[in-house]
DNA sequence: ACTTACGGTAAGTGATGACTAACGCAATGG
DNA sequence: CCATTGCGTTAGTCATCACTTACCGTAAGT
């Protein structure tokens, strides 16, 4: 339940929301992801070691290489606990709508 | 599109997920959420201003108090954000499953 | 008007984390 | 084998941020 700590975490970080974006466009090498990033290699490893770590992303030896790609498992978590707040939110916010009609047509 | 930014950041952190979770419970005014929290008032008062800024929670006046709530908008975002990446997610997933089954039972 | 309750803001501090450079390790190719 | 390629890890630095204390504005009560 709390698993979802790490997860908005790791995309809170803009450098990882790109690596996580990128790999949205199918499974990448670590090379292949640095390559179109501001930042070194080693960052990028570091990143995806986040990501793995929240469940985001799995990895997979090919060769020499190290290939990645997007994990559903730690998408899943994150979309169930938004999904919680989902109806008492839309409920908050009828709640408001009506009560600022209220305020312009009170009651007599 | 990208001010998905600063909501997943705001989750990011513990106490500021607290703050998000006990407004699930209903509408709640500081001095409230401060009391059953471990940090001090002025601290809840930061961080609903950094939730307020990713648009996960709105405020109205109500006296001397200051009632805030959960938003459905950046709720709304982020679940937007998530599900661009859903479909690619377990295709992915079910490429992996293909594979791990080739391994196993090469092609004679 | 004085007092009390409620909250936002400013300044300062300690801790967390993102990054680079340097190194070590496994796998492929000549 | 020796060189090369591809990644992960470590150590160290710099910035960001969460927190507290103190202060100021505002709204209701007497």
């Amino acid at each position: 339940m709390a698993r979802t700590q790490g997860a908005f975490a790791a995309l809170a970080d803009p450098t990882r929301r790109q690596v996580f974006e990128r790999l949205g466009e199918g499974p990448r090498a670590v090379g292949e992801l640095a390559a179109g990033l501001p930042v070194s290699r080693p960052a990028v490893s570091q990143h995806l070691k986040v990501l793995k770590a929240a469940g985001l992303v799995s990895d997979r030896p090919d060769g020499a290489r190290r290939v990645y790609q997007i994990d559903p498992q730690g998408l899943g978590q994150m979309r169930a606990w938004l999904d919680r707040f989902w109806d008492v939110a839309l409920a908050a916010f009828a709640a408001e709508v009506e009560r600022d009609n209220d305020e312009e047509e009170p009651p007599e």
